[in-house]
RNA sequence: UGAGCAGGCCGGCCUGUCGCCCGGGGUUUUCCCCCGGGAGGAAAGUCCGGACACCACAGUGCAGCAUAGCGGGUAACGCCCGUCCGCCGUAAGGCGAGGACCAGUGCAACAGAAAGGAUGUACAGUUCGGCUGUAGUGAAAUCAGGUAAACUCUAUGCGGUGAAACGCCAUGUAGGCCGGCAUUUGAAGGUGGCACGCCUGAGCCGGUGGGUAGGCGGAUCGAGCCCGGGAGCAAUCCCCGGCCUAGAUAGAUGACAGGUAACCCGGCCCCGUCCGGGUACAGAAUCCGGCUUAUGGCCUGCUUUUUUU
């Protein structure tokens, strides 16, 4: 299984897009995770790309910024075996990270679990 | 040993699991595998100086800005080295916008009657004129002095923009139609803070209609690093030999777990080869030389001295 991976083409590069995503995508939250997501066509080979995102104004140095954005992607690329399984569509997801401190992984982990199985509720709900 | 001064060095290491970027190779559409490389001393602030790119290989004048003993180093500097002077410190050492107030203008606390078109009080002198002297305040009293991180003057230097530069490819700021103005006696445009000057030069302006998308180069070999020798008080320079050392672009260089060194914090009927917890400042973005600021620790030399033995 290659689902750990997270090859460049799975990253949200597009800056229109991003945009997009970010600003007319559906918001759902699990603190201290925002996640914007955007049903959206994938280049071939691809079922999501994801962006993360954390504000200037609450961490101002580069390498605290950096260092959750880092935390954001590693928990995203375990994570995301789960949702390729349990949901069809494509989209393009944006992480924002919410919090005022630096965050301790495992509970990053279990948050991003619990914004991405909302994804899976969406899908659901669409689908009736 | 205490207090202090100067300089240099390091910025953790090991193992495992899962990953990211670049280069090379295998396989060769893809997928996948192997090998090698992958943040800093400040990468930071963007404060100076350059390289590089475009505008005239950036020219003249004005304005503006910067620098300021003397000598040297350098691609260059507002940096560095040496030295004189001044100030601070017992000292090791440290600090200094350290040219000019015989060009002009301005400013000046306290004291004092008065600080620039001054002349009060007391006493004395007198050619009886606020004319002269003394006392008194002050650094200075019609004798002038201080001040330029006051304007200013002198000398020297500086053109502008800044990798979102710039070049190439792609492109609906295209192509078409209508009207007007021009084609060497020149439309229009470029350049700078301004005036000149210089350059491009056959298109330009208005209307109509039409709404897209970025990519590649620049870009990592350079005033480069290391060892040795030589010149010089030093900064630095020269020579021989060796080395190739990050190149992302919503921005790679990581996440987690377990050991371990050093240091810090806390604990103890037990003060140790103990136990527990923690890991400074901080992330390349065209590239160099500096300055400044942030920060954990180690080492060396020196000063002082009774603070301790």
């Amino acid at each position: 299984m290659d689902s750990m991976r997270f090859p460049k083409s799975e990253k949200l590069t597009h800056k229109a897009l991003w945009e997009a995503a970010f600003l007319e995508g559906k918001t759902v939250k699990a603190y201290p995770l925002r996640l914007s997501f955007l049903p959206a066509e994938m280049p071939p080979g691809v079922r999501c790309q994801a962006g993360f995102a954390v504000p200037k104004r609450k961490f101002r140095n580069a390498t605290d910024r950096n260092r959750i954005k880092r935390i954001m992607r590693e928990a995203y690329r375990k994570e995301k075996g789960r949702l390729f399984n349990n949901t069809k569509g494509q989209y393009a997801l944006v992480f924002l990270y919410l919090g005022k401190e630096l965050p301790e992984s495992r509970i990053v982990e279990k948050r991003m679990r619990e914004v991405l199985g909302k994804i899976e509720s969406y899908e659901e709900a669409v689908e009736d």
